[in-house]
DNA sequence: TTATATTCGTGATGTATGTCAAGTCCGGAT
DNA sequence: ATCCGGACTTGACATACATCACGAATATAA
């Protein structure tokens, strides 16, 4: 099942299966059911997450208590309140569990020592490093250049699937507006 | 003057002065003038570029014909179109000099030669790239969260000398509001 | 200097969107 | 089958913001 991890890693830097074996060896598995919580605000975050299957949203809670989906994370994506990660702080946000899901786990530690002890390992993180940065790039300017409506229609032609996966009330939470307007766009 | 770049790094990896020099060799320096265009829409971007001194505006224009700032660089920052850079293909954002400005270019060949000649330097632009990540994911959250007036104050707040530096009216591009209802916020 | 453009503020008005409220449809639980 | 809660839509109204217009102050250039 770390298969998929390594066809995933495949697609940007070429393995040996001992160089696998060494990578996978940096990853448990868990299984977690829709509506569990795999980060909670405040929480330590243990992990950075590589989904195998299944579905999450990452949600910022603001002052006044109301959630805003930051991003969602699907098959072949990597999840985590990065930041705490990254700093082991306390969790600002958290991810939950829209679907039945099943992960590989990677410590802070773990996330070192795979760069340290294999360079490749390195680079494929630089990459997927580089192309997150880009994909915020990407929806900051589709905020500032376009309207509701279009930043919908551009949504639901990046990811089709996400519609029949998800409630809208979600899609309306990360595009930053109320389910209602999103009610209206269709229109 | 390639001392500040030195500076810049061991911020995060120390370096010999062996090493130093190696890296040192894969940029060279420009000047520009206020109001110069680094990168037009079109262009191939040849470079990265480091900032030495001086203020940048990275720039979307839309399809009426409307720019839209995506991000400002000043000292010490890192910018470039990344997309363009990173894919070798046409920009679609321009950078504009606000000041003017001397940085360190790299091209893309010289950053993979930096990446896969120096563990230290993968592991220095990997640092970068996810805190470039996790920047843009703050501005979508700010975004998310917060209406005009709060996102103006956090940007006085985070970078209070942009306010001097700037006219508001390109303040109010970055935020995404008009310029007379930035002028009204102040209030 | 004078001339010209840039910057900034402010009023009037239209529009997009949020909020509150009601009601329908549907699926899951009992 | 009945009940209940979530998902979605639609209307009415309030509000934030864009846009257009104008003028004053300031900077820039000839």
């Amino acid at each position: 099942m770390h298969e998929k991890l390594r066809q995933h890693i495949e697609k940007i830097v070429p393995l040996t299966d001992d160089e696998f074996a060494f990578i996978s060896a940096h990853f448990t598995t868990k299984k977690f059911k829709k509506h569990q919580f795999m980060i909670q605000e405040g929480d330590t975050v243990r992990y950075c997450y590589f989904v195998i299957s299944g579905l999450l949203k990452l949600v910022h809670t603001d002052k006044g208590g109301k959630p805003h989906i930051v991003s969602f994370a699907m098959e072949d994506w990597w999840e985590s309140d990065y930041y705490a990660f990254f700093t082991q702080t306390e969790a600002t946000l958290s991810l939950e569990c829209l679907e039945d899901t099943e992960v590989l786990c990677c410590t802070l530690e773990d996330y070192n020592k795979l760069c340290n002890g294999l360079q490749k390992m390195q680079r494929f993180f630089l990459e997927k490093a580089n192309f997150g940065f880009l994909g915020s790039q990407r929806r900051i300017i589709s905020w500032l250049t376009s309207n509701s409506k279009e930043r919908y229609e551009q949504l639901i032609k990046q990811y089709p699937s996400l519609m029949q996966r998800v409630p809208k009330s979600l899609i309306a939470s990360y595009l930053g507006v109320s389910r209602e307007t999103l009610s209206r766009l269709s229109a």
